[in-house]
DNA sequence: TATCTTATTGTCTCAATGACCACAAGCCAA
DNA sequence: TTGGCTTGTGGTCATTGAGACAATAAGATA
């Protein structure tokens, strides 16, 4: 049955919710996690009997005194114990038939991270926390597979034109390994010569004169990204392209 | 003091609406309208006395059984008048004071038209109805200016990358008309034979086998946006670019 | 030294772009 | 009727960038 102190959707019928949350409207978060150069997603195990071993987007209600991305890392830290990360929103998902017996849309926020530099902690809600694969997703609540699709097709676009998956680096790197990232989102396979002409063409990586310590072949380079350079480029109508 | 029967935002407090919309959620329409090579967008002046001579955004709520971009429609057309145009999810708004009195949470929607394609009827709720120019808004409610700004910011980044300049034509258009509208967005000059080429690798036009009427020179061809064409494209990875 | 792995450079082909030319089609005025 | 005007449509050609792939360089290790 529901349960008023959770935060996830673990209820059935009728919506019984504290007081201090916004009824109808929830938040849900898309976490993406790149570990080992494979392509994840932060999900977590509903408790209730009705989803009984369905998975879900770690989310919420929203409290009527908070803003919608603080709702979001609120919501994300107590289901996962994962902080200090950035949430954009995504889109807001409202089909009438979406949630079962009552009217509720979801607000979707969305991040992508290294998935090896946060440690998981399941909340008192959740059964389980984990990064699960994009290419073999569990059975998922409501229309979060759809959601999750969104995302996806959200995320691939936006790596293309953004240098977001910079972030997913160490401060210094080498083009085999920017490479391997754009490989494993983009779920394709890049030709090494041309990738790094093609970076580097753009002049958004400075060389540290630097090579790479106790690898058993040679040393590669190490770059680290100028971000100075991408905002003075952004605002002469240059525009990343992968 | 507040009205049931009015969508717009026409409330003071305490929030009373009719029994069938979602409480704390609201839609809001940004229209676009190029009116002779100025930008310019679809607003609506406020009725009540606590807003008396300031302007909105066409908006309203949202009802229990109505998908959020119908719900968009229907406000849309139900303050001024306004159909027939296409309506895409813009973000959602949803700062905890940006409502006074109640929290209200809003979802942004917007669409790109040619101004003097349609004729503007003020709804019941409604003083007036009319384009304002983008360079001279008037003064307006709650924080529709912000939502403004945002979409412009958008809207300018959305024409290079998708095919939304083909709503601003009629349907049978030619493929100069196509070329001036984009030399006019992007306010630039462009090689004729080179955009023809590239427009028509694109496969998104199909062509009226018809001809322009009534001109004082050769008749140019009439096309057709294929939208089901591009829809298809977009599935397999196309991208659009100008 | 031979060999292995990865880094880095070079080269070739092809497709796309942009600048520009040429002709076609239709109207109009002499 | 004819030549001139405007706009539509097709062509050429040089340049550029992407992609496929070969070749060489630099370490490390046995």
């Amino acid at each position: 049955m529901s349960n008023i102190t959770t935060p996830t959707h673990s209820h059935v019928e009728p919506l019984n919710l504290p007081q201090d949350v916004i009824k109808a409207l929830s938040i849900d978060n898309l976490v993406f996690g790149l570990d080992n150069d494979e392509l994840k997603i932060l999900l977590v195990k509903q408790t209730d009997p009705m989803h009984q071993g369905k998975w879900a987007l770690p989310g919420g209600w929203i409290r009527y005194d908070e803003n919608l991305r603080d709702a979001a890392y609120r919501l994300l830290e107590e289901l996962t114990g994962v902080k200090q990360l950035y949430l954009e929103q995504l889109k807001t998902f409202g089909r009438v038939d979406r949630f079962p017996t009552e009217r509720v849309v979801t607000i979707a926020y969305y991040a992508l991270v290294s998935a090896e530099h946060y440690s998981l902690v399941a909340g008192q809600s959740a059964a389980d926390v984990s990064w699960q694969s994009i290419n073999a997703l569990p059975e998922l609540i409501y229309d979060h597979a759809e959601i999750i699709a969104h995302g996806m097709k959200f995320l691939r676009h936006q790596v293309c034109h953004q240098p977001i998956g910079f972030n997913l680096l160490p401060e210094k790197f080498t083009l085999l390994q920017l490479q391997a990232l754009y490989e494993a989102i983009l779920d394709t396979k890049l030709d090494k010569p041309n990738f790094r002409r093609k970076i580097m063409k753009m002049n958004l990586l400075t060389p540290c004169n630097e090579k790479q310590q106790g690898v058993p072949h040679r040393a590669a380079n190490l770059y680290r990204f100028d971000s100075d350079a991408y905002e003075h480029l952004t605002e002469s109508g240059f525009s990343f392209e992968i």
